[in-house]
DNA sequence: ATGAAAGCGCTAACAA
DNA sequence: TTGTTAGCGCTTTCAT
């Protein structure tokens, strides 16, 4: 294995000239630059990292530690930072907590093993409820769920008007007996129920909204009780895009026409809604931009440790399509 | 910051014992161990990562570079690796390529920078076309791709396999003109169009079939100007589940009845080919398994560098469902 | 079973 | 601008 020091003999210079210029330090002339890049690729040397971040303290590597690995939304985000670190010469410890606290904490552990420059988290409700990010040695970057309280930098959806948007869309449609599904693990899920209490309190409807387990299969058995119960829905609302597949099978099987006698509309615009017989109109998050915005918040963060907390609040954009519209069907 | 030697200080041992407990070595007694243990749990000491591997040239990280980190079957896979490392306390550097070779090699290298335990990759065809295994100072292991002739450790789906009986199936529903769509790079599509062409001349049929690039968009194009061609298939096959996708659209663009006029299927299980009408009729991959076995297989590897190669190839599970059942419906 | 001590390869403080 | 050198914190040989 060829090291710093064959390159130093060969360049005919000492190591720590080698190491100002393969880590781009100023201060080396440009001869002796020339020679070691020589030397370098003559070698084929590439320094050890373990030595360097041993010897430097800094490692170049985040960490994203997303709440389920399989949702769309998620790997979109990862797309986005991994897209993102590769631009910036960074490596990502991608982890998946699968909504487990455990899970979670085993992994923020790690983090701090390796020493990480930085870390982006979508947190599990227990973990936001009290998060310090003192106790963690490294910054920390929230993604898609923030309490209005946390004093932690921040990338999240307007969930409040997202869904009063949505719902406010259904009422001008004329619907009126419009029940919302939402998670109840979360803090979206409840952020986006007020979105839509307070459109419906604004239109003087009568409110119900069921808080289940974010499953699709959840959905599905409530969605089927709610449609054969005595006072049906005249519209369904999904607080994520699991529930709202959940809702579009029961609705399927149900055999509830939408949206003439229903209507269907739920958050995270998956390549599905399009698919489907009514398509269904959604909210769209701008899943790129957050990861991109989280990893940029990351990287100041990592430059400035001082400078003050930042929240960005991003619009969801609201994609109406057929399962809605009853007017033009 | 707390290290060894605060330890072997506050439990009365040298820095060698307490190394040989945190690192789980016999030839400690019990006595020590356990005061060993006390000294490591009330200082809270966790030992240097890159200490550790500077010392020991053992990182215990694997990486996985998947071709494209959106689609649902490689973040299937991505999900199985990553619970199993978590079992096995490994770290997992998780990298998307986006089936781009310079992303590849770069990734590649940074794997080797990181002196990872070994790697799980889905190649690019480029790569796969003139692999030496022997270039790589870690052990790989190949998911979804591989040719007859690789001499590595690998685990892929029978595509020929797969292709043949999903075929067959059609021509025993009685459709004939069965034109299909496969993804022109990459090594699956070929594999499956293989499969398509012998189960085709089985049946003593002509063959029909579009290498295109496996984007939803030219899959659209190319299956629209199919139907509206002067002898219009009674069937669309797709390699993948992006292709089929494109298809679909195409079709309910079109207006085309399924699975009356035309019948649809492909590959890939996933969520929308069970919420759309009719319901699609796919090969599903056990992307668990596949991913489960890769680490198995790297694990295996890493401990036995000698072992023979070993290639696991998997089935894939006909579903049958509503786009393919002319009889019933 | 235990300890003393030699480095792993690199960076950065300091000297020149 | 350049070189010398002292460690970073740990593992592992080699004694005992």
């Amino acid at each position: 294995m060829v090291k710093i020091v064959d390159v130093a003999k060969q360049a005919g210079v000492s190591t720590a000239t080698v190491s100002r210029v393969i880590s781009g330090q100023p201060g080396v002339s440009d001869d002796a630059r020339a020679r070691v890049d020589a030397a370098v690729k003559a070698l084929g040397y590439r320094p050890d990292l373990a030595a360097r971040r041993l010897r430097s303290g800094r490692t170049d590597t985040l960490g994203l530690i997303v709440s389920d690995i399989r949702n769309p939304f998620f790997t979109e985000i990862s797309h986005a930072v991994e897209e993102l670190a590769y631009q910036n010469r960074m490596r990502v410890f991608l982890c998946n907590a699968d909504e487990d606290p455990e899970k979670e904490a085993f992994y923020l552990a790690m983090m701090r093993d390796e020493n990480v420059s930085g870390v982006i988290l979508s947190p599990t409700l227990a973990l936001l409820k009290n998060l310090r990010p003192t106790n963690y040695p490294f910054p920390l970057v929230l993604v898609d769920r923030c309490e209005r309280d946390t004093q932690v930098d921040a990338v999240v959806l307007d969930n409040f008007d997202a869904s009063y948007r949505l719902t406010e869309h259904l009422i001008a449609e004329g619907y009126q007996r419009i029940i919302f599904l939402y998670g109840s693990i979360g803090s979206t899920g409840p952020q986006r129920h007020q979105g839509y209490l307070a459109a419906m309190a604004a239109a003087g409807l009568a409110t119900q909204a069921e808080a289940i387990a974010p499953r699709s299969e959840r959905a599905y058995a409530v969605a089927e009780h709610l449609l054969q119960g005595e006072s049906p829905p005249d519209a369904l609302l999904a607080s994520s895009g699991l529930i709202l597949q959940g809702i579009v099978e029961a609705v399927k099987a149900a055999g509830v026409p939408v949206p003439v006698a229903c209507a269907v509309a739920g958050f995270d615009d998956l390549p599905w809604t399009r698919l489907v017989t009514p398509d269904i109109t959604v909210i769209r998050q701008p899943t790129h931009e957050i990861g991109q915005t989280a990893i940029n918040l990351l990287i100041e963060r990592v430059a400035q440790p001082e400078r003050a907390v930042r929240q960005v609040v991003l619009r969801g954009e609201l994609l109406l399509r057929g399962s809605t519209q009853r007017n033009t069907k």
